[in-house]
DNA sequence: TTTTGAGTTGTTCGA
DNA sequence: GTCGAACAACTCAAA
């Protein structure tokens, strides 16, 4: 009998299209492991909304890693050290694994790799993560690319990425590891627990993932090229809890979706527009690797002088949904209460934080990074950037989004605002957005006495923006 | 090497 | 109500 070998499962918790699950049942009697690492990345370990998904996504790999015969090993710890350890108990002589693209991601690789060579054993890395491997495109003159466009242009004439891997055969080893009880690791909140009922919003796992997909593209994609605007339309995928763990691969989201346009070319625009948001997660997770200070730093080294603020009560506001603008506080609820947030309001939020209350836009995407369920470290911090003016490429400064404007443009009918902002429910469509400029019959018919039941604005719009316009102004006399 | 066209998602104002 | 221009300047990527 061959030894066994270690699968290390990290953001990667699936069974199909996994080339280094395919190449370790290859090799010999397969050890699944998964280490709840909870300190890696430091300042940016996983949040408590992604904890959730990873408990419920664990459980789903290890039943169905049951179903194979095969089981799922859990230890606690620095990955590194278990690893070893698990090498000595079982006498594996190859670790496998995908790769990954956080700044801390290579240099773990590189210690693996040492101590399994130190032990007598080897480390293999596997892509499968993304669509296409960060080395893999470059411009004409050989440099990254640094602007979306003609990076995913450069993409699409690469070579189309291979077909989904199916699930191997794998046989189980002589004797099993010892395994840590996945409920010890207390990764579901208590007290309070604000995750009452997302069991019924979302479906963590493997199986859910591929559902999520299939009835995408079975329906909504159709119309996604404008539904994908209105936060009230259910004309987006969802899909970014299940590719942040890795529970679906981006290569098995291109082949259905090109199988899609065979079957349908007159969807082709709309399934084009939704796999350029595919090649929005490569392009950030690209460059987090070229620039790992991304997440921490202002990209446009200028900002280091921006005249942020910072005043608790402002933030606490934007936090809990209580900032005034319907809009806003109907994204921020939303998040609160399912660890989720449509994608056209996460961009009005974010625009409020940064440019109407002129705070650092760390404050957002660390408040991001641990409400939201899809947290990416790369897409989180781009995005954010992008939003605060900062980024490569970013967003012009005059770009501010009216949260008014917003709100009537793309919650027209308010079922959106009305669903995460209950106390506004009464309020005609006229002023929903705007309940300040209600005439006070028009409020008290509605049950709303503005600063009892609902806040008054925390800032005005006008002057926000003009204070925003000359923040952002004054950092044009700064050489870059 | 230099030139040229272009760059996710907006708002306001005045004609 | 609708429409175009202004709101800047800079960097990127390709020719």
């Amino acid at each position: 009998m061959p030894k066994p070998v270690i699968y290390w499962f990290r953001q990667d918790l699936r069974l199909a299209d996994l080339p280094g699950l395919v190449a370790a049942a290859a090799t010999g009697p397969v050890i699944p492991v998964f280490i709840w690492d909870e300190n890696l990345g430091g300042e940016w370990c996983m949040g408590g909304a992604s904890q959730w998904w990873l408990h419920h996504s664990l459980e789903q790999l290890g039943d169905d890693l049951e179903q194979l015969g095969s089981r799922l090993i859990l230890r606690r710890g620095e990955s590194c050290e278990q690893l070893e350890l698990l090498l000595a108990d079982t006498g594996a002589d190859c670790i496998f694994a995908s790769r990954q693209y956080q700044p801390w991601a290579g240099p773990l690789e590189a210690e693996v790799k040492a101590m399994a060579q130190r032990c007598g054993a080897d480390f293999k890395r596997y892509a499968g993560t993304l669509l296409f491997e960060p080395e893999s495109v470059r411009t004409g003159s050989g440099t990254p690319f640094k602007v979306f466009t003609p990076f995913w242009r450069a993409c699409l004439k690469l070579d189309a990425p291979a077909a989904p891997a199916p699930v191997p055969e794998i046989s189980a080893p002589d004797v099993w590891p010892s395994s840590e009880a996945l409920a010890q690791w207390s990764l579901q909140p208590r007290k309070p627990d604000w995750a009452a009922g997302w069991s019924s919003l979302w479906q963590p796992g493997e199986t859910g993932a591929s559902q999520s997909l299939n009835g995408f593209l079975d329906g909504h994609v159709s119309d996604y090229g404008t539904g994908r605007d209105f936060p009230a339309q259910p004309n987006t995928s969802r899909l970014s809890p299940h590719l942040k763990f890795g529970e679906l691969s981006p290569r098995q989201v291109w082949w259905a979706a090109q199988g899609l346009k065979q079957t349908h070319p007159e969807q082709g625009s709309s399934v084009d527009k939704f796999l350029s948001e595919i090649g929005w997660r490569e392009f950030c997770n690209h460059l987090v690797t070229l620039f790992p200070e991304m997440p921490d730093q202002a990209f446009n080294g200028k900002f280091e002088y921006f005249p942020w603020r910072s005043e608790p009560h402002l933030i606490s506001a934007w936090q809990q949904g209580m900032t005034g603008y319907p809009i806003v506080d109907a994204g921020m609820r939303e998040l609160w209460q399912t660890g989720f947030m449509h994608n056209r309001v996460r961009m009005v939020v974010a625009s409020f934080l940064t440019k109407h209350l002129l705070t650092h836009w760390r404050i957002g995407q660390q408040w991001f990074w641990d409400c939201l369920l899809d947290a990416d470290l790369a897409s989180n911090a781009y995005s954010w950037q992008w939003v605060g003016g900062s980024g490569a490429d970013a967003a012009p400064y005059f770009r501010i989004f009216n949260p008014v404007a917003q709100g009537e443009k793309f919650d027209k009918s308010g079922a959106y605002t009305r669903r995460w902002v209950p106390e506004l429910a009464e309020l005609p469509d006229k002023f929903l957005h705007r309940p300040w400029e209600a005439p006070d019959l028009t409020l008290a018919a509605a049950g709303v006495e503005l600063g009892r039941d609902y806040p008054k604005p925390i800032v005005d719009h006008r002057e926000a923006r003009e204070a925003a316009l000359a923040a952002y102004g004054s950092l044009k006399t700064i050489a870059a």
